[in-house]
DNA sequence: GAGGTGACGACCC
DNA sequence: TGGGTCGCCACCT
């Protein structure tokens, strides 16, 4: 019955997707859910970042935020470890969200298209 | 088995 | 131009 975590492949490939994101850079739930082919399902991509919770490994989760560059799950991350994460990043964050946000901003459907 | 919810996004009026 | 509503897909109760 395919124990294990249950990892759907629309989840896993998110959390492929999250997991390449470079350090200092950010993205969106809706930019992932493009790049998976759903740009609709952006909240089902926020549906793996809550089950990616339960991911042994590193998910930069912290990395992903809404297309407003605001820490929406900032609250689920458990204080202000999302906002410290990425402000040890080097990106600033003032009142919970990402400043300079289009600067910082990381698009897998592009970068990854360019290399 | 079915319904409601949810870390969002885009479209419509 | 801005605010409101619907849609998406999977998980939880």
């Amino acid at each position: 019955m395919r124990d294990e975590k249950n990892n759907p492949d629309f989840f896993d490939q998110v959390y492929q997707v999250v997991k390449l994101i470079p350090p200092g850079r950010v993205t969106s739930y809706g930019a992932i859910a493009a790049y998976l082919g759903s740009a609709r399902s952006a909240r089902v991509v926020g549906w793996a970042m809550k089950a990616a919770g339960s991911y042994p490994e590193n998910l930069p989760a912290h990395r992903v935020v809404n297309r407003s560059g605001l820490l929406s799950g900032k609250h689920h991350f458990g204080g202000q470890t999302m906002q410290q994460r990425l402000e040890a990043e080097g990106i600033q964050v003032l009142d919970n969200r990402i400043q300079h946000f289009d600067a910082v901003f990381w698009d897998p459907g592009k970068e990854l298209w360019f290399d």
